[in-house]
RNA sequence: GGAGAGGUCGCCUAGUGGCCUAUGGCGCCGCACUGGAAAUGCGGUUCGGGGCAACCCGUCGGGGGUUCGAAUCCCCCCCUCUCCGCCA
């Protein structure tokens, strides 16, 4: 969530950079209103609370003394003095909750430099690295794959439905070696790995912004009340939540892989083939935790990051800018990896790397203390996918199927894969 | 899953209904002393909300209740530890 405070200083300016984003903007209004009224009410019932203080002070020190009629009167006054309280408080909690739903319904604001647009077809390419028209055309992964034995989607859905891939083979062995590369990437970058739950309770999912606001989009675990993970960018930004770091310790950067669950709503067609869109896939998630005054270089250092693990494995891609209509309701700026893939003729989107500023903080109550006796600070935090595996897995069949019908396994790729091709 | 013991402001800790405006120690910060330091002394040191300010309010794992008044009593939940059971 944004601040009440910056809805308080400026709402015209908060409401036009919520407008640029296509989100109402009626809740900032109430907000507005509501706040108005709950510090009028929160200062009188203040007076209140300070007055039966002082009266059960006096009260205490009557009943230890001997004066217990004088006491009595006290007593009734005091008690009168509580419902008031009590009445004004039950308005107060009232108020409050209102202003915090919605506060949920606020968006983060987008940075100015985002560019302005309605969905993902005007985001602007920032930049691309090889040439697609070199990779020719090629048949789809899901037909390489059963030629080759990688993968089993008539037994995976078996075991647990449709979206469910079974890897088998050198199929397997390839996904846990692209794995091992990424991993071995980052560690290179100075992300430091963690192995963490996949089934987070509902305090976590809330901190990241998964609920309220994409709770469609979880598995749920329900009599135990967890959910499964749809991307390690839960466990891993909620490793520092109620905490208060020490400046010396940021930035801190994270690497996790972990499997990722969804249950991707939308139906089956062609854009749901193969490996383009599962229930389960894996991914190695990278997390930054950083100063507010570092957060805009961060992001762009996380995302060259994530374009070297593509360059690793010699798959052409570029990289859009997601403009104010596609990035995120929690995002304040963000880029999107795209993958080339000759077999489908699309470009997939295998990485986002998104600066969330201190919406998240917020929510989780992150923060850091900028100096010794300063006051503590929210932190900015980013994330972003390096890679997500399924897509990329199928860019690569695709990218590098030789004439003979083998696959070639790059060269960054081969002391994990232990081998030179898939034939 | 069962039985028991716990959770207090960075860490340790006192506190069993009003003298709690939460004790003391450690650590940390400032000042004094010093050529400089150590030691010592004095002061400060949870986190939030409101107010121009003086200051006021809340906060003892979380939530509810009893009471004029709750860290303290009652109920529910979470977490930690010990023992038992089950188990890769």
């Amino acid at each position: 969530m944004i601040s009440l405070q910056q809805i308080r200083d400026d709402p015209e300016a908060v409401k036009a950079a919520v407008a640029r984003k296509g989100e109402p903007t009626d809740p900032v209004d109430r907000i507005l209103d509501a706040d108005a009224r709950r510090r009028a009410l929160e200062g009188s019932i203040n007076e209140l609370r300070a007055q039966r203080n002082a009266g059960n002070k006096e009260l205490g020190e009557l009943m230890r003394g001997e004066r217990r009629e004088e006491g009595e009167q006290l007593k009734a006054r005091m008690a009168d003095l509580s419902r008031q309280i009590d009445q004004g408080a039950a308005e107060l909690t009232a108020l409050q909750q209102a202003i915090e739903a919605d506060l949920l319904l606020v968006p983060n604001l987008p940075d100015p430099s985002v560019p302005d647009g309605r969905g993902a077809d005007d985001n602007p390419i920032i930049r691309s690295w090889g040439d697609p028209a070199e990779e020719g055309s090629a048949p789809p992964h899901w037909e390489i794959a059963e030629r080759l034995g990688l993968f089993d989607l008539e037994r995976g859905a078996k075991i647990a439905g449709s979206g469910f891939i079974l890897f088998t083979g050198q199929g397997a062995r390839l996904e846990r070696a692209l794995i091992g590369l990424m991993l071995e990437l980052t560690e290179h970058h100075g992300y430091a790995e963690l192995w963490s739950p996949l089934l987070v309770n509902a305090a976590s999912a809330r901190g990241t912004g998964q609920l309220p606001d994409k709770e469609g989009q979880m598995y749920v675990a329900e009599r135990d009340n967890l959910y499964l993970i749809p991307t390690a960018e839960v466990p891993v930004t909620n490793v520092y939540r109620d905490e208060i770091l020490a400046a010396d310790r940021l930035p801190i950067y994270h690497a996790a892989y972990t499997p990722c669950f969804r249950r991707e709503a939308g139906a089956a067609g062609k854009d749901t083939r193969g490996l383009l869109r599962v229930h389960q896939f894996d991914k190695v998630e990278l997390v930054k935790i950083v100063h507010p005054a570092d957060s805009a270089d961060e992001l762009e250092t996380l995302t060259r990051d994530a374009e070297e693990a593509l360059e690793a494995l010699e798959i052409p891609y570029r990289t859009v800018e997601r403009c104010t209509g596609d990035v995120g309701f929690a995002q304040a700026k963000g880029y999107d990896l795209e993958a080339w893939s000759p077999g489908v003729g699309k470009w997939l989107e295998v990485s986002s790397c998104s600066n969330y500023t201190d919406f998240q903080a917020r929510r989780m109550n992150m923060r850091f203390r900028p100096s010794k006796d300063a006051p503590p600070e929210l932190v900015h935090t980013l994330n972003g996918s390096a890679l997500g595996l399924s897509r990329t897995y199928a860019a690569l069949l695709e990218t590098h199927l030789q004439p003979d019908g083998s696959i070639r396994i790059p060269d960054r790729l081969r002391p994990h894969f232990g081998g030179d091709a898939i034939r």
